[in-house]
RNA sequence: GGCUGGGUAGCUCAGUUGGUGAGAGCGCACGACUCAUAAUCGUGAGGUCGAGGGUUCGAAUCCCUCCCCAGCUACCA
């Protein structure tokens, strides 16, 4: 495989002081689907994730731990973010750190490269200052003050005076490129996804864009700019480059061409901008090819609000997984939330579609048709003889479902294609209690009774090939009695060929989806100020 | 305040460029069936499509005004 057209998608790195969310898992998650869906299309395919370890609030957070910024990123690296992935099956292709030498290495390059090309300058960076927060804050940070400070402009944390003060840095000159973006976006409409977060970022950059501060001086827990090794690098500069570093920038030539640039950036809307905006800036700079999309999805709502850890409505993926499986997490969150749309989320939700689409749906019929193939026919899959209309409505749909579903995918249309697929379910379940195959046994008709266990058969090799990439671990268990090798080796567009590696003998499996006594569903939190 | 999106059956949501009596899933009621994880299948009840105007032969779908909800309003990420 790996023959196919380039695919190189990246969710953003985590920010390793974040605790691992829901909201991060669905990041991973709907990247990982459409990385393994056109793996499985044999498309030269490449997950990339990491983290983001610099920056002034590691350094802090480091130092109150007492230990080395390095030391603390290392620590929850381990802790916290390799084992998000491992809970969700997430198959990354690569895991960068921008704390790695070949990253940093590579910046360096980049930003020396802009510096010589003039796009980066000295300046003044003018701000207000807050002492207790021990960092800048913008003007919308800012609260009128009261008791003695009234009449100031006082920090809304500490509700103390700010200062104005002054910073020699370096500046990157995003103005010039104001207009170059808005002809990107208005030339490659489909530049930002969906149409909502396009609209969001062209009226953002309708109101021109001022030079961003790229140095800091105040702290040394950054890399360092070549030519003046006294600042350190913004860091979302810093994180943005992870994408270039991780396939090569500067340093391995062949394989940067082999990636570059990546057909996706997929992102949360809240930093759409870095992507969509500086990123793109940053790159026109560098005279470097382009992203073809920045995706930017929905939040997920717990209680009709964005979820969060301080409304008290942030849930950790294990809490999930713990109770439903990984694959019970992706399959969710794909399929009941509109790509690119907020998305509700609540415990009642999961709970009901895990029982009525994946145990009662998908895992009822995977068991059904086992167990019929076992008690008529002794586990030996029935040859088809004589095709009836309603045989052929499933054969039809077991051979339009491929390609259907690959049209939604392609478009990042991830729940679009899960439910194209699921159509095969719905139709499959339909099909087996309208032809009543135990009846068909009683009256000793064993050819159509092998039609009709052989056509159900078709159609669940198919959803094993066509689901694998939104519920792997499902998937490999039931190909695991209906195929030969890897399911994940069988092209995914030909997936209603699968027979040609099909088993002779089947025999029965535990339930794919057991249920879930009700006493193990938490209760959905509610929004602090709601209750 | 400005910007973006949303307000459609009890719940979560679809509704292409305006046109047969407004849809799906879940939930609920009734019925069929027994291969299967007490699973499956069928039928049915249920909606002033946020409010009010307007354009049109005809609008959930276009225009205007208003109400409500959420998010954003850049150098912490």
């Amino acid at each position: 495989m790996a023959t196919g057209a380039s695919f190189f998608i990246t969710t953003p790195i985590f920010y390793v002081n974040d605790v691992p969310h829901i909201g991060h898992g669905y990041t991973e998650v709907a990247a990982d689907v459409l990385a393994r869906w056109h793996r499985q299309r044999g498309d030269d395919t490449f997950l990339l994730t990491g983290t983001d370890e610099h920056g002034q609030k590691i350094l802090r957070t480091a130092t109150e731990h007492g230990v080395t910024p390095k030391e603390w990123a290392d620590r929850l690296v381990e802790d916290a973010w390799h084992p998000l992935l491992r809970t969700l099956d997430i198959a990354n292709d690569d895991f960068i750190r921008t704390t790695q030498p070949r990253h940093e290495a590579g910046v360096r390059r980049f930003v020396q490269d802009l510096y010589d090309k003039g796009y980066i300058y000295p300046g003044e960076f003018e701000g207000y200052y807050c002492v207790g927060c021990e960092e800048y804050k913008q003007e919308s940070d800012l609260v009128e003050g009261t008791g003695e400070f009234a009449g100031q402009r006082v920090c809304a944390i500490h509700s103390k005076p700010v200062e104005l003060l002054k910073e020699r840095n370096y500046f990157f000159k995003l103005s010039e490129f104001t207009q170059p973006l808005l002809d990107l976006y208005e030339r490659q409409p489909d530049f930002i996804r969906p149409d909502s977060a396009r609209n969001e970022v062209v009226q953002f950059v309708r109101q021109g864009l001022t030079d961003l501060s790229i140095s800091r001086s105040s702290f040394d827990w950054g890399i360092k700019l070549p030519w003046d090794p006294a600042h350190v690098l913004y860091v979302w500069v810093d994180a943005l480059m992870n994408y270039a570093t991780a396939v090569g920038y500067g340093d391995a030539a062949a394989a940067f061409a082999r990636r570059w640039p990546p057909q996706m950036h997929l992102v949360g809307k809240d930093i759409l901008r870095f992507h969509a905006v500086i990123w793109p800036a940053l790159l026109m700079a560098a005279g470097l090819p382009l992203p073809e999309h920045v995706f930017g999805h929905g939040w997920l709502l717990v209680g009709g609000e964005k979820m969060s850890k301080s409304k008290l409505t942030g849930i950790a993926p294990t809490q999930i997984t713990d109770v439903f499986g990984s694959d019970a997490f992706r399959y969710y969150f794909m399929r009941a939330i509109s790509f690119g749309h907020d998305g509700s989320f609540s415990w009642e939700d999961i709970a009901a579609r895990y029982e009525a689409e994946l145990a009662n749906g998908f895992g009822n019929l995977a068991s059904r048709v086992l167990a019929m193939i076992v008690k008529y026919f002794d586990g030996t899959v029935p040859e088809a003889g004589d095709v009836t209309p309603a045989d052929r409505v499933v054969l039809d749909l077991v051979g339009q479902a491929p390609a259907a579903a690959d049209a939604r995918f392609l478009d990042f249309d991830i729940n679009g294609g899960t439910a194209e697929i699921w159509r095969l379910v719905d139709v499959l379940n339909g099909y087996i209690t309208e032809q009543e195959p135990w009846a068909v046994a009683k009256t000793g008709d064993i050819a159509r009774l092998g039609t009709i266990l052989n056509t159900a058969w078709r159609g669940i090799g198919a959803l094993a090939v066509l689901l694998s990439p939104i519920i792997p671990k499902a998937c490999a268990t039931l190909w695991s009695v209906l195929g030969e090798g890897d399911v994940r080796d069988v092209t995914i567009t030909a997936a209603d060929r699968w027979t040609e590696r099909a088993r002779p003998v089947v025999h029965t499996i535990a339930p794919l989806f057991p249920r879930v006594d009700a006493s193990e569903v938490p209760a959905t939190p509610v929004p602090r100020h709601q209750a």
